[in-house]
DNA sequence: CAGAAGATCTGC
DNA sequence: CAGATCTTCTGC
């Protein structure tokens, strides 16, 4: 058994433009009331605070995005559509900077999280493969925004030197303003990524 | 205070 | 391809 190696706070304090590419291949750990479920983060978006207006920071803090102003490591969740949940690592250095989980694939705990899909999943690249669908086979709600990855005993990020032999990046995906910048990285060929 | 938009997903 | 579903923010 290896040791458990945390990804660190040196390196979430960097802009999102960098933090998004290198979290790919790293392990998002949630240790709840449904046991232990492991995915290992294959697509992510870099929301850039206020030189983005793309982002829910993009005017300043509001009681929703107060926790991307905070120290990074923390989580951020919020509802989407009113129906789902997304969640994004904070980073930078309390300037509004966020990389969203968009996809990943499940490793263990695959059974606890088809349980919190539902219906829908049937394959496991069904299973984390978009915001929506991680938050949700993870459980992850806003009872988790403002969690400290570095800190918490439930919810945590590791590096199990995992390096993806290829990232593609490109746009993201379902915003309108800040379209055109390539801001999405994603491991080639992986059958988890979204809108494949 | 009303209205619109929204970092999505699913089933038809 | 449209409906689900509701919170948040903006403009009047």
């Amino acid at each position: 058994m290896t040791p458990r190696r945390l990804v660190d706070r040196e390196f979430l304090a960097r802009d999102a433009l960098d933090v998004a590419p290198d979290l790919l291949g790293k392990l998002l750990v949630v240790d709840g009331g449904a046991g232990r479920r492991v995915v290992r983060i294959v697509e992510t978006e870099a929301y850039r605070g206020s030189d983005d207006p793309a982002s829910h920071s993009f005017r300043g803090p509001t009681p929703r995005n107060a926790v991307m102003f905070s120290p990074p490591g923390r989580l951020y969740v919020y509802l989407s559509y009113g129906i789902h949940h997304c969640a994004n690592v904070v980073c930078g250095d309390r300037d509004g900077h966020a990389v969203l989980l968009r996809a990943a694939a499940p490793l263990d705990g695959i059974d606890a999280m088809r349980r919190a899909r539902g219906r829908a999943a049937t394959r496991d690249r069904d299973l984390c493969s978009g915001p929506g669908k991680l938050a949700q086979a993870l459980g992850l709600d806003r009872s988790f925004d403002g969690v400290d990855l570095l800190e918490s005993s439930t919810c945590w990020l590791e590096d199990d030197d995992c390096h993806p032999s290829e990232l593609v990046q490109t746009t993201r995906v379902g915003i309108s303003r800040a379209a055109d910048e390539p801001w999405r990285w994603y491991v080639a060929d992986d059958a988890n990524v979204s809108r494949r």
